[in-house]
RNA sequence: UGCCCCAUGGUGUAAUGGUAACACACCGGUUUUUGGUACCGUUUUUCCAGGUUCGAGUCCUGGUGGGGCAACCA
């Protein structure tokens, strides 16, 4: 095993046992005690109101990868008990989000909303031990009977209904015989609990809006600590695993199964993922979109699944993110870095290198023969040796990037081309400087070079030591195309981090940059849409699936190469 | 002035009362026909004060600091 990769959950390496977190402790005691005969059956419960972020990534790869570690299962339940908000369409984006990531659920998809009625004769049998009661006092009463976490709340005049007055009402709510906010269904527990949640909880809310899955059939939704705890009992998860927001939650999700008599569930809180440089919050994100700050939820700069995917980033690279980021119960801001790390590590070994030059300037080698043209071998990928080769056109007229080319500050640290200076074309020919031209502003138009016949890849005998090496594409078989550059989102750290800024101050106006005269080697024409390929040099690119067109390619830098150059 | 959770290098995460470690980042070096990769190395860690113990990052007490909790949201 490679030391230097960490150890597959639930496995050692000769340096001794893989480290294991917290929640992995806690099974294998659950497990050591014969808790549900050492059975782990977790869930991912998404709301489809929005699209699926990398802070998503890390509870699947939880949920899912403890489910394989312990010969387990995994239900993907959409948490469906707000019709206003959730849509089709968010289920559908979920749903392939998570398949693109290589994760499989158990036994198609689960809904909360296939619960509603389980749910609501749980709710009547609450009520027949009365445990819960209809209060029809406005929100904003209830609100303030609820008191502050340092003064005890105060209880509903409604609180004491006779059994079956709430039983009657409750029934009737379901009909539709009342209308929206005129009533609610609360659990009775204690008004003066110093866990607010525990104050007489709201269990369901009379809405008359059309549902995305049962449509018109129900006007009453269970809020979600009346549904989620619920659900996960009735499908028998052993394990139920969620952020640290829930914590305090939990007496009550707890509260109610006791109540209930049914499935145990246990609820387990770990820190949900931070990423720096970005926001993670659905919310935010959505205004992102709705105020066309990008171009949608896949746009190439959002840190939604779609959008890492559309930019480039390879399921496996977010997995191992994902690995790599523990499981614990501390807040957490990961550095980008390690991100574009897990990119970089799985691309450099899987990648097609390519040569493009995206800013490209035109070379004549004077030297070469007018007319001549000859197709040069060049590695596809040097990590792997079972990639094999492929063919490069070279001739008499070149394009190299024009940052790789100086007049003024050469200095003994630059390895480029610049007047005196020789360099290697990668897999052609080392050439010298020969001349160049500048426009009126002084810009570098064209550059003449001579070749050395004898310095060809593989059999130089030229004797020519040439300290850089250039990226290159011949003209006449160059395939233009647009290349699209992405930066980060946000020029703060923390953009949701300042009490009197909104984050939206803090959108980086260069976060896109488009590149419209970019020059392809030919082979380039066969890319693929999900293709990762390393332009040699430049970093790792693939197609857009959005704006590439048949005679239009598109491509999208994902990350660059690690500079190591410190110029 | 309440309840709950948390505190290990710059950032994360381990260490199950017994030598504080791994990764990323940073900095330096070697190799290199990608200033990439690979390899080597430097710097940098247990919030504070008591207590228990032969021994405490770990257990106990008290502080300090951070986060969360008062939607007919999830």
């Amino acid at each position: 095993m490679d030391a230097a990769k960490p150890n597959k959950v639930g496995e050692g390496d000769e340096k001794g046992p893989a480290s294991r977190h917290f929640i992995q402790h806690i099974i294998d005691a659950d497990r050591e005690s014969g808790l549900h005969d050492g059975r782990v059956h977790t869930r991912f419960p998404p709301e489809p109101n929005g699209f699926l972020h990398i802070g998503h990534a890390k509870a699947i790869a939880v949920n899912f990868g403890l489910a394989e570690e312990y010969k387990g299962v995994v239900n993907l339940r959409f948490d469906d008990t707000n019709p206003v908000k959730e849509e089709t369409k968010y289920v559908n984006a979920i749903r392939r989000d998570i398949e693109w990531l290589g994760f499989e659920w158990n036994g198609g998809e689960h809904y909360t909303s296939d619960h509603f009625e389980t749910l609501f004769e749980y709710a009547v049998k609450l009520i027949e031990q009365d445990k819960a009661y209809v209060d029809e006092q406005k929100a904003e009463d209830i609100a303030s009977q609820k008191g502050t976490p340092t003064t005890a709340g105060s209880s509903s005049p409604f609180r004491d209904r006779p059994v079956s007055d709430n039983l009657r009402l409750f029934r009737e709510m379901r009909e539709g015989l009342h209308g929206e906010g005129s009533m609610v269904l609360r659990a009775k527990i204690d008004m003066a609990h110093s866990n607010m949640h525990m104050r007489d909880p709201l269990m369901y809310r009379i809405k008359f809006a059309h549902h995305h899955r049962t449509g018109d059939a129900w006007c009453i939704y269970p809020m979600y600590d009346f549904a989620h705890g619920q659900s996960d009992s009735i499908e028998g998860i052993t394990h139920s695993l969620c952020s640290l927001e829930f914590e305090n939650h939990r007496p009550l999700y707890d509260w109610y199964i006791q109540q209930l008599g049914i499935f145990p569930s246990k609820q387990r809180e770990f820190a949900r993922l931070n990423l720096n440089f970005t926001i993670m919050s659905k919310r935010k994100l959505l205004r992102l979109v709705e105020e066309g700050v990008v171009d949608g939820w896949d746009d190439p700069r959002m840190p939604t699944i779609s959008g890492l995917r559309r930019r480039g980033y390879s399921a496996e690279s977010i997995r191992e993110f994902c690995d790599r980021v523990g499981v614990a119960k501390r807040n957490n801001v990961i550095d980008v870095s390690l991100l574009e790390f897990a990119l970089r590590n799985h691309l450099n070994a899987s990648a097609m290198r390519a040569m493009a030059v995206l800013r490209p300037v035109k070379v004549v080698v004077t030297n070469y023969p007018d007319g001549q043209l000859e197709w040069l071998p060049t590695e596809n990928n040097p990590e792997d040796s079972s990639s094999g080769t492929r063919q490069l056109p070279f001739g008499r007229e070149i394009f190299i990037e024009s940052d790789d080319f100086k007049v003024e500050g050469v200095n003994k640290k630059w390895f480029r081309l610049a007047p005196g200076r020789s360099v290697r074309l990668k897999s052609a020919y080392i050439i010298t400087y020969v001349d160049h031209m500048e426009d009126t502003d002084g810009n570098v138009t064209e550059i003449h070079v001579e070749y050395h016949p004898n310095s060809k890849s593989g059999s130089d005998t030229s004797g020519i030591k040439a300290k850089g090496t250039l990226h290159w594409v011949e003209c006449q078989h160059a395939v233009d195309a647009e290349v699209r550059l992405y930066d980060r989102l946000f020029l703060d750290e923390n953009p949701d981090g300042h009490k009197d800024k909104d984050f939206m101050d803090f959108v980086n106006p260069k976060s896109l940059e488009v590149l419209k005269n970019c020059k392809l080697e030919p082979s380039l024409t066969e890319a693929k849409v999900g293709q990762p390929w390393q332009f040699t040099r430049l970093g790792y690119f693939t197609l857009d699936s959005k704006l590439t067109q048949n005679d239009e390619l598109v491509f999208n830098r994902a990350v660059t190469l690690k500079d190591g150059w410190k110029g």
